[in-house]
DNA sequence: ATTTGAATACGAAACAATTCGTATGTAACA
DNA sequence: TGTTACATACGAATTGTTTCGTATTCAAAT
């Protein structure tokens, strides 16, 4: 099973999200998204061309504005940070994973009604 | 709020986990139990240093084998790194986060049902 | 045509994480 | 006593990430 085990850095991901909402970005797009707005606009370009060089986005070069785009997947690498994550932090408990994210502010009301039925639909 | 913002490298965490388990260990009790078995003594050596610099661990010097414990706290360290996860990697979706974690193979029916209970017990 | 503004390319510095070799200390035992 | 085994300390090489300065190119506006 050779699925690719890609690693994005923390800016990497950070990039990888604003392609993910909006399929086709220019650098300055990124750039200007980015919460991270304390570096300057070089920065942001030569991680998008290391990106580039590793495989994680693809680039249309015909303009001379570069138009780039995302190559991973966003719910594969979700996955594979989760698992890891899984593995890493919780021990293998998926379940204890589950129990600290609920237990936080970011969980609503809402969104917790949105795992029950998940879940529902998982049992039945 | 000056929560301390720790954020321990993936080797730290290891040891981490680790020293959470079995509150006191030598170095090379954490050497031997490491799954990374490919790095060599000295290195696990350093590492624990290291996070003994950044306060990460307490260590007891009298004896000659020093015994080192953990300083940070497992449920707070699990929290912060989830929550950042969320962040991260989720757009800010604990429900999406929770999702994409039983949907994996580590989620087992055992774990599911106790999640439900989890969640009766946040509703009531 | 020339200037100006915005884009890319590239090299390199600054920083951080990981790894290990070697020096050195110490206790126990042959 | 001196050899062995195992412990720590420490410096340094290696590798990876992030940051930015500077050079160059190109197109549009003057």
């Amino acid at each position: 099973m050779s699925i690719k085990n890609i690693k994005p850095t923390e800016s990497e991901l950070e990039i990888l999200q604003i392609l993910w909402q909006k399929e086709y970005c220019t650098v300055r797009d990124v750039h200007e998204t980015l919460a991270k707005k304390d570096a300057g606009y070089t920065t942001t370009l030569k991680l998008m061309q290391i990106m580039h060089e590793k495989g994680l986005v693809e680039r249309d070069t015909t303009a001379k504005t570069h138009i780039y785009k995302a190559l991973l997947n966003q719910e594969k690498t979700q996955q594979q940070l989760v698992n890891k994550m899984i593995d890493n932090v919780f021990n293998g408990s998926a379940a204890r994973l589950v129990m600290q994210a609920l237990g936080n502010q970011s969980a609503s009301k809402e969104e917790i009604d949105l795992i029950k039925e998940y879940l529902d639909k998982l049992k039945g």
